[in-house]
RNA sequence: GCCACCGUAGCUCAGUGGUAGAGCACUCCCUUGGUAAGGGAGAGGUCAAGGGUUCAAGUCCCUUUGGUGGCUCCA
């Protein structure tokens, strides 16, 4: 006879079993009518479980109307959209599309389905789908709970010809596969040998409405009570998946769709769709003519035009100037380096499919051009006995095998472009004695790495394969690492804050507990991880402790933030590595007049100038501040007849290092006005008579609808550039 | 790399096998106008590239190339 706690510590009893529905009820009519589902010591289930023992409970409900859905109440909304959603796709593509895979996600849900050779499903579907859809909810049929026992249920399975629910059935079991071999096949070869297996709980089944006789999904729920009350869905893009997101096993089709409470939240979360779309630094990166891709050059390589260019300049200028306060000294160094240099650090040929191919030295193409294919690769591979003694040696490993080592006469010699900076940098700090006095020796460079990303990966300015990071090496002693992860982080904390940007997390990667695949000492890491996690904590932003995501070298700390339509992007990292002294046999001598090994900390807290641009473009739409806007002032002449004054005010504004421009076209103010605008210039600068017999300017602001009046010219000079010298995020000239 | 979709003027896009279009931008002319588009004219295209089918291809087919959405990957 159980006893409920509901969430407010009141307690109800009852004297037989009861579902959560009677929960709802004993409390309220209008909870009642209000609940979706519940939550039994904090599982969400169907309304419709009994409860036999004592336990807490909270009733999920659907919103009110004007509020937010909770999580657990699109959860339920969204899993059951997916049945309804596969069951309209059944109804308009036929039933020989075999569902495989339909969870909720953050801002919907997907189901992957199998599609049979011939078959397709198109954008061209989607108008009767989403008409199907409607239907579905629009009959309010139940959610019907069926369970049936592990036997049976596979049996059914196996016989409706559906590998996938037979390993999804398989998986919930906790049995072996019968049917997921991740080998790419054919459906339909789901196998009818007998059943032998231990497994004793049954599975569940949900039928949208009576079993037997409406649609069914083999699904561990929970569900909404009906289709009603999903409210509003629809099914939105189609993509490609794997299924268990093997490459080697079947591929499938992923529909992607979206349910909410109610049509206008669905309306206004496609409109916010939409709005975002406009956001896309792509779209907003050529119609301001920041950037652009040529398919001439070559994929993923980004030409900086010239106003983009601006942007970047500013932002490097800035990052410069802090770093230059926390006594970072900055170097240059070339775009490519040996491919001895790359043996060295490791990067050669370990990461190889990610980078460029080698290039190789005319005489060396010439030796080669008898080999085959696989000697050519095993001698540009190839490393010196001597290298590989040294390397061996400082990093107390077999780290260069002996399949790797050939006579120095049989070595390609080359060069790759870098994929890294650190290995130059490393040659610097090397190039001169070190004392402990003088560390830690802060190397930073705007440094341009190419790395070989998949073709399918390339997006715009966020994913490329050339970009120039704001990187920086930190060769430290072991006592210096916390102060200077805690100097990274605040400078991360000061350009973000600048720029306003606050939707951004921190993830700490700590090294797999159950892995002793990593380099240095196990107190150097549970103190170099104490020092991250420090650090992270005293951002104030959100952070996460990742086991096993560190690199074997070393802990790390990523920024991750949240661009415009909800995608993440990791921007800049900080790594401590304490492989790379070894590797390249750094040292600095310490107090006891002997050589020490340096710690490196690899930090780029931005990422890439391309990848953070393409961020803040979609951050500001394309409404840079005043500091950042490629073009700062546009005076507006009213006519003609003021183009001398304008001519003065332009020449007074460049003065003062403003970026200013004049249109002294014959449109009318209201022309010039609505093309200035499209540019998303911060200040337009009407000037008229008026103006040029007083000498002021009548100042328009971006994003202000109307006028600021006239200001004397001397004072918005002054104005403006107290505003770029204290790069405010918000229009700061006031008339 | 894989799957799907897409590529027409500088930009945004129409064009379902029969003479390549519109708006904006650009050039010129008229207009000299005080806060989100005054009027007119002109110029601008190997319809991504290559091949094929056809009397005829922007349109149908194949290949290549680039982009988009996902998947996989990201030291």
């Amino acid at each position: 006879m159980p006893t409920i706690t509901l969430p407010d510590g009141k307690t109800k009893s009852f004297d037989h079993p009861v579902s959560g529905l009677e929960v709802a009820q004993s409390i309220g009519a209008g909870l009642a009518k209000a609940a979706l589902g519940i939550k039994i010591n904090g599982e969400l289930k169907d309304l419709a479980t009994t409860i036999n023992d004592d336990c807490t409970v909270a009733i999920v409900t659907a919103p009110k109307a004007g509020q937010a859905a909770s999580p657990d109440a699109l959860f339920l909304m969204r899993h059951s959209a997916a049945h309804v959603m596969a069951e309209a796709i059944q109804d308009v593509l036929g039933k020989d599309i075999l569902l495989a895979y339909g969870p909720p996600t953050d801002t919907g849900f997907f189901y992957d389905m199998f599609v049979p050779e011939g078959k397709k499903i198109s954008t061209d579907h989607f108008d009767a789908i989403n008409k199907r859809i409607a239907e579905i909810i629009a009959e309010d049929r139940k959610f019907c709970r069926y369970e049936q026992g592990a036997s049976d249920g596979l049996t059914r399975l196996k016989s409706e010809g559906n590998k996938y629910k037979v390993d999804n059935a398989e998986r919930a079991l906790g049995l072996p596969s019968s049917v997921y071999s991740g080998q790419k096949s054919a459906f339909a070869e789901a196998p009818t040998s007998p059943l032998r297996h231990s497994a004793t709980s049954p599975l569940s089944f949900y039928a949208t409405g009576t079993p037997g006789q409406n649609w069914e999904d083999l699904c561990r729920g929970p569900h909404v009570p009906s289709t009603a009350r999903i409210g509003a869905a629809r099914v939105l893009s189609l993509a490609s998946s794997y299924w268990h997101g093997d490459e080697n096993s079947d591929r499938l089709t992923r529909v992607y769709g979206t349910a909410f409470p109610s049509q206008a939240e669905l309306d206004q979360y496609l409109n916010q769709l939409e709005e975002a779309k406009k956001r896309d630094h792509r779209v907003i990166g050529k119609h301001l003519r920041l950037f652009h891709i040529d398919e001439t050059v070559g994929q993923g390589l980004i030409l900086w035009t010239p106003n983009g260019s601006i942007i970047r300049k500013e932002l490097q200028t800035f990052i410069a100037a802090e770093l230059r306060k926390q006594g970072y000294t900055e170097v240059f160094t070339p775009h490519i380096g040996s491919l001895e240099l790359y043996k060295t650090s490791g990067h050669f040929p370990y990461y190889k499919d990610s980078q460029f191919p080698p290039i190789i030295e005319r005489d060396s193409l010439d030796a080669l051009a008898t080999c085959s294919c696989a000697d050519v690769m095993r001698r540009v591979e190839g490393v010196s006995q001597r290298l590989a003694d040294g390397i061996n040696a400082r990093t107390h490993a077999t780290t260069i095998t002996k399949d790797r080592i050939l006579p120095d006469d049989q070595l390609v010699q080359g060069f790759m472009l870098k994929p890294m900076n650190c290995p130059h940098h490393a040659r610097i700090f090397a190039s001169a004695p070190h004392s402990y006095r003088d560390m830690p020796v802060r190397l930073a460079e705007f440094g341009t790495v190419y790395r070989w990303e998949q073709s399918g990966e390339l997006n715009g300015m966020t994913r490329v394969r050339g970009f120039t990071q704001d990187d920086a090496h930190l060769f430290c002693t072991e006592d210096q690492i916390p102060a200077e992860i805690q100097g990274c982080l605040s400078l991360v904390k000061t350009i973000f804050n600048v720029l306003g940007m606050k939707d951004y997390r921190v993830r700490v990667g700590l090294r797999d507990p159950d892995s002793n695949k990593f380099t240095g000492s196990p107190e150097s890491w549970d103190k170099a991880e104490a020092a991250c996690i420090q650090a992270a904590q005293s951002l104030g932003v959100s952070f996460s402790k990742e086991p096993g995501e560190a690199a074997f070298y070393g802990p790390k700390i990523d920024f991750v933030v949240k661009d415009v339509i909800g995608r993440e992007w990791q921007l800049g990292t900080v790594q401590v590595d304490y492989q790379m002294g070894n590797r390249f046999d750094l040292s600095y001598i310490g107090p006891d007049n002997k050589p020490h090994r340096p710690v490196v900390i690899h930090r780029a807290p931005f990422g890439s100038m391309e990848r953070f641009c393409g961020v803040l473009i979609e951050h500001f739409a394309g409404a840079f501040p005043t500091w950042l806007a490629p073009e700062q002032v546009r005076i507006l002449p009213i006519s003609e007849k003021t183009n001398d004054y304008a001519a003065q005010v332009e020449a007074a504004l460049k003065a003062a290092g403003v970026r200013v421009t004049t249109n002294t076209g014959n449109d009318r103010v209201q022309g010039k006005i609505k093309e200035a605008t499209d540019w998303k210039i911060p200040y337009l600068l009407i000037v008229g008579p008026r103006d040029a017999e007083n000498q002021t300017v009548s100042v328009r602001a971006r994003g202000t609808e109307k006028d600021l009046g006239a200001m004397p010219l001397a004072a918005f000079v002054n104005a403006i550039k107290s505003e770029i010298d204290s790069k405010h995020a918000e229009l700061g000239v006031k008339p």
